[in-house]
DNA sequence: ATTATGCAAATGGTGTAGAG
DNA sequence: CTCTACACCATTTGCATAAT
């Protein structure tokens, strides 16, 4: 009933690589590494305390974090110090405290771009998949394709595009687009965000000149 | 006729926000 | 503090098209 009724904001203003959200209660804990309260995090973070109570929750049960006055109970009052630091941005975990695994795969295809020169969507998919992430070809032709649109890939070989021949189009990756660690994300509204630049790197084309 | 690619839509899983 | 609802990204699956 608040007039200020916040439904979730699109990935690149909440998710990893952004702001808001988890990310900021991360650096807020990072910076308060000692000790620190759940309402110095709201209030560093800008977050909403129950956003940061099922965060910190989840990072306790994930081992991140610590409570040093177990004598207190009651969750606001509670002192955590952070006692894994894995300095990189906020652990994406579940409630439980498990990492997530969603993304995995993305980027376990975008390791693997980066590492072979040229290859067409099977080879990837099978250097993509480990004992870990498997990785169906279906979705390895799906994350090209947009890859390809957005021009991080370049196209080398059309080839025999379709056909019983077994020359599926090859592609290389743009040395040009090596932005970062992060694997692009391809977002509903048919455009595609790069966490490692923090912009949206291609749109669905707006441009329609005739 | 068979097989593979390309495109598109549907479904699942996860995180966030709000209310009880 | 716990529970429910909603929104969004990621992944999977199916259909249409085209060549061997």
């Amino acid at each position: 009933m608040a007039a200020t009724k916040q439904k979730r904001r699109g990935a690149h203003l909440e998710m990893v690589g952004g702001k808001g959200g988890r990310q900021r209660v991360w650096e807020a804990i990072r910076a308060n590494r000692d000790g620190f309260y759940l309402a110095d995090i709201s209030r560093a973070a800008k977050v909403d305390l129950a956003t940061v109570r099922t965060y910190v929750q989840a990072l306790e049960r994930g081992g991140f974090i610590q409570q040093c006055n177990v004598t207190v109970k009651l969750a606001e009052a509670k002192q955590f110090a952070l006692v894994k630091d894995n300095g990189l941005e906020a652990p994406r975990l579940t409630a439980e405290g498990k990492p997530v695994i969603q993304g995995l795969i993305n980027e376990a295809m975008w390791r693997t771009m980066r590492m072979v020169r040229d290859f067409n969507f099977h080879e990837l998919a099978a250097l993509s998949s480990t004992t870990e992430v498997s990785v169906a070809p279906g979705t390895a032709r799906t994350y090209l394709r947009h890859l390809a649109t957005a021009g991080y890939l370049i196209e080398i070989d059309k080839g025999h595009g379709k056909g019983a021949g077994g020359i599926p189009t090859r592609y290389r990756f743009n040395p040009a687009r090596n932005s970062g660690p992060r694997p692009p994300m391809i977002q509903r509204t048919k455009s595609i965000y790069d966490p490692n630049l923090g912009q949206i790197v291609w749109q669905e084309e707006p441009d329609h000149d005739c």
